[in-house]
DNA sequence: GACTTATATAAGTTCACTCTTACATAATGG
DNA sequence: CCATTATGTAAGAGTGAACTTATATAAGTC
């Protein structure tokens, strides 16, 4: 699991949060990071290769530039290794997330509505009791 | 974002890990990190310490043991940071706790099978893409 | 109270990581 | 080709984090 030693560093952390808007040149990254951090392009091209290396971003060429987009794959470990925990805050719908949640369900039941059919009233409705 | 740069430290996860099946006393966390990491009993104090003070763990007294607990919202923090990246591998699902709500969904179904009625196969089975 | 067990803190060392500057490589356009 | 733009690599410096050993604190035991 190397995985968490890579987003341990807030500058990579945040190339990931550029990249997840859309795929971008090493430019515009390390133009922000320049910004946001005082960080110079080799340092950017570090943390990039650091991604690429660990499974978190991929590169393909583009003329003489570089596109840098996400690769889940690594990120999607990290969520994995959450999992044995997630019932901490899983067993019941806590009052910060309920209604984040509830909406989520709602949109979800609205988008497949032939899984649910007729009941969109009480649908999850067991799980307000402390909230 | 305290978060990542506390789980970046492999010992740090593993006691997490210990901490997830119950309580535990430091003796028992340092026995087990000594045998897999070869770490000292101050050196897993001073794990402990950072767990503490950066809201992953909570200790109580017993007697002369201190019995050490997850404490979720820390973790939750970094569960939430991934949330922005969920699209990426939950096509359907993108927003926040998709687990969360997998799990809520699959549960309310299965204890009112009456909302559901006739089509109780393929009720929750268009998120099973790439698992 | 003295002894033991359990844990925390102090002080110091070591080492890996993240920077920087300088330079290399590669594609494009005149 | 030569210059320019875009990016990657090299080498070295500085810093902080994670250990160690030694010691402090604190609670139970006799």
């Amino acid at each position: 699991m190397k995985a968490f030693e890579v987003l341990g560093d807030p500058v990579r952390r945040r190339i990931l949060e550029l990249l997840a808007d859309s795929e971008q040149p090493v430019g515009a990254v390390a133009e922000v990071l320049r910004a946001e951090f005082g960080i110079s392009q080799p340092g950017v091209s570090q943390h990039l290769r650091v991604l690429r290396e660990s499974g978190f971003a991929t590169a393909r060429a583009d003329g003489t530039r570089r596109l840098y987009a996400i690769e889940p794959s690594a990120l999607q470990e990290v969520d994995v290794w959450l999992d044995q925990f997630r019932r901490f805050w899983n067993q019941r719908l806590d009052a910060l997330t309920t209604e984040l949640v509830r909406g989520q369900l709602e949109r979800h039941l609205k988008q497949t509505p032939s899984s649910v059919a007729a009941n969109g009233s009480n649908t999850n409705r067991e799980e307000q009791n402390d909230s």
